[in-house]
DNA sequence: TTCAAAAATTTACATATGTTAAGAAATGAA
DNA sequence: TTCATTTCTTAACATATGTAAATTTTTGAA
């Protein structure tokens, strides 16, 4: 089985590759989507819809590790990965579990707390510094009452995300880790990279030794 | 470990059984929900609303084993059962994978191929003779667009459906087979009895023979 | 009721994945 | 840079689950 490099470390030209991926880096600061960018995909809004979406939007620039949910509070954020990205996590007896993994482009929030209104049994954290806009749940679900083309856009999103759920579901369901891995690499490149591999095992329901022995291409 | 009875077979007074199942499902026929309850219990609505919507369902009575969509075909049609039962699956190798079951009371659809208006690469077929209400998906959004509140129940049925989705990725991932069975047993009580064995093990994502093992209590 | 076909169970065996532990590599703070 | 801490890899071993095949049970049509 041929899998994707996931490592840099064996670079004999450290500099000419490190001046590479800092410029790299400063083309994406542009490239990168927005939370409306990524609306618009959807459906196409109002003038006044987009004004009045984009004043409930508040941007933030975090740093790594920072916790937007600790485990047992109620989320009331809803929050859109510009740049970085970030886990939701939870405790099964003792261990650290990783329930998703969001990178640039994605939602992440915790949505049974936030649908729910329920205190959360997960929490979320960020795995590299990120840039965020964040928004109020219920702010939204109050514009979702009032204008109708907004509760249209949520209805898309929300059976997006359904969507996404169902192919998890079968992506856990009927590959093995090692093509549940390869998957993951090649609809998220670079993910390696960026997420610590305990958390790729976790989220791919393997462990760090299993997924270990997948990238050695033993097995 | 404790699982719950699967089977009847080892009675030795079947006809005083068959005579208190037989009055278990004459009362049952009254008390089952419909697709407009389970709307309700989500949002209230108008009575225009719900007359509008009433207008787009239609009844179906159908034996078991009939076919709602065929592999390649575009679904059109998403259906509720309010008696009865049945699967989604697909191919895997020329393996039959059930990838979902539908009791009572539950939405059936090939959502993958309704929301995106592809070819379906699964099939769905009724597991018992089933009474369904189904409608249009197409109708459906019509109506959406059309009232408000309408749309406001499809975003709140599609976060449901996510939350559920979200629910099951965590009982397949962190969950072991056994357990999911337990589970199983314990959210759908009668389900062992109303499902063959081989398609509650692949939804499961487990096999006849092992699921067969946990039945049986050892492991 | 009878009987053939399908489904479920059981057994034996193979294998992938988990567990534990030790060592190597990478990371981040001083 | 140095050094302690964390993360990753490797190895040895245990175990759950899959596969194949034979047997029993159930199902459903005649």
């Amino acid at each position: 089985m041929k899998l994707l490099p996931h490592s840099l470390s064996n670079h004999n030209c450290g500099c000419k590759i490190i001046i590479l991926v800092y410029l790299i880096n400063y083309d994406l600061n542009f490239l990168h989507m927005t939370l409306i960018d990524t609306v618009l995909q959807f459906q196409k809004l109002s003038p006044d819809s987009l004004s009045r979406l984009e004043a409930i939007i508040f941007k933030q620039d975090l740093p790594k590790g920072s916790s937007l949910l600790r485990i047992g509070e109620i989320d009331r954020y809803f929050h859109f990965i510009v740049k970085g990205s970030g886990r939701v996590y939870y405790l099964k007896d003792d261990l650290d579990v990783t329930d998703y993994i969001a990178l640039d482009g994605q939602f992440l929030g915790g949505v049974e707390s936030l649908f729910t209104q329920q205190p959360s049994h997960k929490g979320i954290e960020l795995t590299e510094n990120s840039i965020l806009e964040s928004f109020l749940f219920h702010d939204f679900e109050k514009l979702c009452g009032e204008i109708h083309e907004v509760e249209s856009v949520g209805r898309k999103l929300s059976t997006f995300a359904f969507l996404e759920a169902q192919r998890r579901i079968e992506s856990i369901h009927f590959l093995s880790a090692a093509e549940r891995y390869e998957e993951l690499c090649l609809k998220y490149p670079g993910i390696a990279n960026r997420i610590p591999l305990k958390h790729l095992a976790s989220y791919l329901g393997t462990t760090p030794v299993s997924l270990s022995r997948i990238r050695g291409g033993n097995q």
